[in-house]
RNA sequence: GCCAGGGUAGCUCAGUGGUAGAGCAGGGGACUCAUAAGCCCUUGGUCGGGAGUUCAACUCUCCCCCCUGGCACCA
């Protein structure tokens, strides 16, 4: 089975905060499942760089928009290095290779007569030198927002791709496939505003400025960003070695550009006579200690932040609490101090944390740090429903439910615990049979965590397996979730807290 | 303004025409392998407001209030 899974390719301008690493940390978590699952996965994010806003910030900056995109860009990068993330490709719009395909798909469309060139007609604000969509023209009074002058009805040659013609296409779409886009009720959301009627779209500019992709045969048209950024998904596998991976298995976005890729984006793939991806997945926001996140309020959750909580509790901290409380379906999440270092201590210290160390200990304890031998079947049953809900889960994107899940099973290992007592049946020589069973029951409990917390918490899965002495290296899924597999007799590694209590 | 979604225990949320649920937080208990962790028990709610339909509504209808997303070229 291939996977390939896409984040948005973020805008140069715009510094990294959280909202980037939400999603790209949410991709990776699901490209880490497939992989671990043995998919042959492809994991895409990049930058998206053909802004006309990109020309003005790098001339206030006194470099050109390449070099300003490049700067930018590296922003990116380093971010998602530094937090592991494990993209196979960067994109970046300014590359030949995304240039040249762009170019080919405009020139397949013009062909088809889905891109023609025709009059745009809107409001116009001369001293912006920039068109404002009729809602916000209304919204000003037809007035500059910058200088209060009226704002101009202006026409002026476009090129626009036949959205009009696809509208029946789209809803029949949405009827087949109900998975296209999710939640439920993005998909309503899209639906409600096809029935509504399509326009044909603008996809050109004429800034004047070199900086972006020509229309095929007009020197005086780029094309418009926002359709130069689509075809990302599309020009990065589009090759011999990577044509497998087509179509996209999950496009991950956040709500706010639902209608680009679910409704623009397949209905030029249509035109395009490309198969379409397979889900348009939309999470919702972060807000930080209650309050939206806005510039005028200066309370972005941005990268300096990010870094912090990395130091203060560790790279998988950060992941585990942005996949199980995370905005992943249409309520947006608090990003709040007080309540990320409840769940710390929680459910990753005082949890997972003091299962392994207590069922490790006990193990140095009473059997001079070896695992013993199993005698029943302890927490097989509880392992096994929870590694079948945690898979059928993952597969569908319910990272929170596929968490709940295993913590369940944590929980439910703490329970064992408690009750099988093995304090007591280690004073007891004639229970040192029963004890044997106990400790393999919970060692294999923390092997088969191990395996499932991978795609979530690298380093921690890495850091268990370590010290119960089975090596970071691991199989497959379907392997390493057959209970049992621990075999008696591993020695088991030094012991220490995975997550130290924060107070 | 228009189109959607939501307002349920201190917090985050699940729920559905028939006597209100979970997790966390709070309170109590027994234990001791463990990161004063874990385990067991437990206090909290006129289910946004008002009217209506019904034998019966948190659940259906209408009105109002508040929050959120979209309203197309702002990526």
């Amino acid at each position: 089975m291939k996977f390939y899974v896409t984040t948005p390719i973020y805008y140069v301008n715009d510094r990294p905060h959280i909202g980037h690493v939400y999603t790209t940390t949410i991709a990776d978590i699901a490209a880490r499942f497939h992989r671990l699952c043995g998919d042959d996965v492809f994991f895409l994010t990049g930058t998206d760089e053909h802004a006309a806003k990109v020309v003005d910030s790098a001339a206030e900056h006194g470099v050109t928009p390449q070099q300003w995109a490049d700067e930018n860009a590296k922003a990116f990068q380093d971010t998602f290095a530094k937090l592991g993330i494990s993209n196979d490709d960067f994109i970046r719009t300014s590359q030949e290779r995304h240039k040249v395909k762009a170019q080919q798909y405009v020139g397949e469309l013009l062909k088809t007569g889905d891109v023609y060139l025709g009059d745009y007609e809107g409001w116009y604000d001369a001293g912006q030198e920039e068109y404002l969509p009729e809602n916000k023209a209304k919204e000003y009074e037809f007035k500059s927002p910058f200088n209060g002058k009226p704002l101009v009805r202006k026409k002026e040659k476009n090129y626009f791709f036949r959205l009009s013609r696809y509208g029946d296409s789209l809803l029949k779409l949405l009827e087949e496939r109900p998975e296209f886009v999710h939640p439920d009720v993005r998909r309503n959301e899209v639906r409600n505003r096809i029935r509504e009627g399509l326009n044909d779209v603008p996809i050109s500019r004429t800034g004047g400025s070199d900086w972006g992709i020509r229309i095929p045969g007009d020197s005086e048209h780029t094309i418009y960003v926002w359709i130069d950024a689509l075809f990302n998904y599309l020009s990065t596998v589009d090759t011999d070695e990577r044509r497998k991976f087509w179509p996209a298995d999950v496009h991950l976005i956040a709500k706010d550009i639902l209608w680009f890729h679910a409704v623009i984006w397949p209905a030029m793939l249509i035109a395009l006579k490309r198969e379409l991806p397979r889900q348009v997945y939309a999470h919702s926001f972060w807000i930080s200690e209650g309050q939206k996140m806005s510039k005028s309020l200066g309370n972005f959750i941005d990268i300096e932040k990010i870094d912090q909580y990395v130091s203060n509790f560790g790279l998988d901290a950060l992941r585990y609490f942005l996949a199980r409380y995370g905005p992943l379906g249409i309520n947006d999440s608090d990003f709040a101090e007080a309540r990320f270092n409840d769940v710390y201590n929680a459910e990753l210290a005082d949890k997972l944390g003091n299962l392994v160390n207590r069922t490790l200990t006990m193990i140095q304890r009473y059997r001079n740090g070896v695992a013993p031998q199993a005698s029943d079947e302890g927490l097989r049953t509880d392992a096994e429903t929870m590694v079948a809900a945690y898979r059928e889960r993952m597969n569908r994107l319910d990272f929170v439910g596929a968490l709940d899940a295993l913590w369940g099973f944590v929980v439910r290992s703490n329970q064992y615990v408690e009750e099988s007592a093995p304090w007591k049946l280690a004073k007891d020589p004639a229970k040192a049979r029963q004890l044997d069973g106990v400790l393999y029951n919970l060692a294999e409990s923390v092997r088969l965590i191990s395996v499932l917390v991978t795609p979530f918490m690298p380093t921690t899965s890495g850091a268990i397996r370590t010290q119960l002495g089975v090596g970071d290296k691991r199989g497959l899924f379907a392997e390493e979730t057959n209970w049992g597999r621990l075999a008696a007799g591993t020695k088991i590694g030094q012991v220490a807290p995975l997550f130290p209590k924060r107070t």
